[in-house]
DNA sequence: CAATATACTGTATATAATTACAGTAATTAT
DNA sequence: ATAATTACTGTAATTATATACAGTATATTG
C-alpha cells in the first residue's frame, strides 16, 4: 500500500468526517465545495488516485459509493507476553484486536499491553488489566511507560531521564528502583500508558 | 417516539444492515428492489413514516441522506454523581454519553459509574475511574456490586446477603464493613460492576 | 362513521451525482 | 529526456435519485 499524498490524505480525511458526521460518504461536488476545488472532476481523479493505492473502493454507478478499506487501521492490537527480542507489535504477540472506538478512549492508543505481575498495584494497575499506549505521547518525568531493558519489557513510572541515567519505579514498596545506564545497557521507552481497561472484576 | 411497525422495523433493519454493509444507506430503489416493492415510492412512503416517528431524519435533497437516530440506543450513560433520590439513570446524573462497542468490553454494561472516593483502591478501583454496571449480571457473595442505601449510591463488595443482614466492604483498611438490615434500612443492589476503564493515567 | 394510518402500484420530473473528454501546468520517476 | 504522477479548470452527457402527484385497498382510531 503505497503512501498518499498530502493533499490526498486530506480528502480520505474528509471523506471519514464526513462518514463520521452526517453516516454516509461525500459526492465529487461535496469534497470539491470543502476544499474550494471549481470543478467535481479535481475530486472525482483524487479519489481515483486514492483507490489505485488501495485505501477506499469507488463502487461505479452508485452515488456515494465510496468504501473505506480499514479494515486493519480499525484494530487496535492487544499484546499478551511480548517475546524477548523481537518488537512488541510483532504478530507473534497479538494476542487479538479489539475495534478502535474513536471515542470510547479519547487518548490515541496504539495498542495495548497485557499486564503481567503486580508491580504496579499502587497505583491501580492490576495483573491481567489492559494498558492503553501511546506511542506519540509525549513522556516525561512522571509519565507511567513501557520500557524495554535489555530486551525485557516492563511498565514503571518514569522518575528520571537524563543522558546517563535513568530511573523508573514500580509502583510498589516491595520493588526497588530500576537504574539504568543507556549508554551502557539498552534501553528503549517504547510508549506511555494513556488509558486502561479492565475486563473483570 | 412511537413503536415502528413491523414493515417499518424491516425497513429500519434494512437501512442499518446496508450502512452495516457497505458504509453508507440504500436509495430508495434500493429498498424497493430489496423487499419486492414495484415502485420507490413505496419506500420513499415508509421512510416518511420513520422519521415522523423519529428514527431516522431525512435530509432533503441529498441521496442517500437517511440519518439514524440512534443516539440513544448505542450509547452508555456515562453517570457522575448521583443526585440523592431519584433513579440513577434520571437525566441529570448523565456526565456524558459513549458509544457501545460490543467487542472492546464483552460483557453487557448498562451504565458506567464514575468512582468518587478511595473506598476501593486495594483492588486497584481509583478515584474518576469509570465501573462498568451491569443491572442484570447475577451478584453473589464476593461481588463489586451498586448499592443504594438510604438513597446514597456506593460501590462496595458484596460479603454477606441473607434476609435481615447485608455485609458491604470497602476494599480499603481504613473503612468499616456497612452492615444493613434490609427490613428497616433502604436498600438496593442496582448491579455489578464487570469492568473497569481509566482515561488518563 | 369519518378521519387517519398503513401499505402499496404507477408515472413523471427535476435535480443530484457520476463520469467521460479536453485541457494546463508543475513535479517526480525512470 | 521522457513518461508518469500530481493537481487542478471547464464542459457536458448520462444515469441515479429524490420526490411530487394520482390512485387502490385495508386496518385502526377517535
Amino acid at each position: 500500500m503505497k503512501n498518499l499524498t498530502k493533499r490526498q490524505e486530506e480528502i480520505l480525511n474528509l471523506i471519514k468526517t464526513h462518514i463520521l458526521d452526517l453516516g454516509f460518504p461525500p459526492t465529487r461536488a461535496d469534497i470539491a465545495r470543502s476544499l474550494g476545488f471549481k470543478s467535481p472532476n479535481a475530486a472525482e481523479q483524487h479519489l481515483r488516485a486514492i483507490e489505485k493505492k488501495g485505501f477506499i473502493k469507488i463502487l461505479s454507478g452508485a452515488s456515494r459509493g465510496i468504501v473505506l478499506n480499514d479494515s486493519e487501521n480499525d484494530q487496535i492490537p492487544v499484546i499478551g507476553l511480548v517475546a524477548a527480542g523481537g518488537p512488541i507489535l510483532a504478530e507473534e504477540n497479538v494476542e487479538k484486536t479489539i475495534p478502535r472506538s474513536n471515542n470510547l478512549l479519547s487518548s490515541d492508543i496504539d495498542y495495548y499491553l497485557r499486564v503481567k505481575g503486580d508491580s504496579m498495584v499502587d497505583i491501580g494497575i492490576f495483573e491481567e488489566d489492559l494498558i492503553g499506549v501511546s506511542k506519540s505521547a509525549n513522556t516525561k518525568v512522571g509519565s507511567v511507560v513501557v520500557a524495554r531493558i535489555n530486551n525485557e519489557v516492563t511498565v514503571k513510572t518514569l522518575i528520571e531521564m537524563t543522558q546517563n541515567k535513568v530511573v523508573l519505579r514500580a509502583e510498589n514498596q516491595e520493588y526497588e528502583d530500576i537504574i539504568v545506564n543507556p549508554e551502557v545497557e539498552e534501553l528503549a521507552i517504547e510508549g506511555s500508558c494513556v488509558a486502561l481497561l479492565r475486563e473483570s472484576i
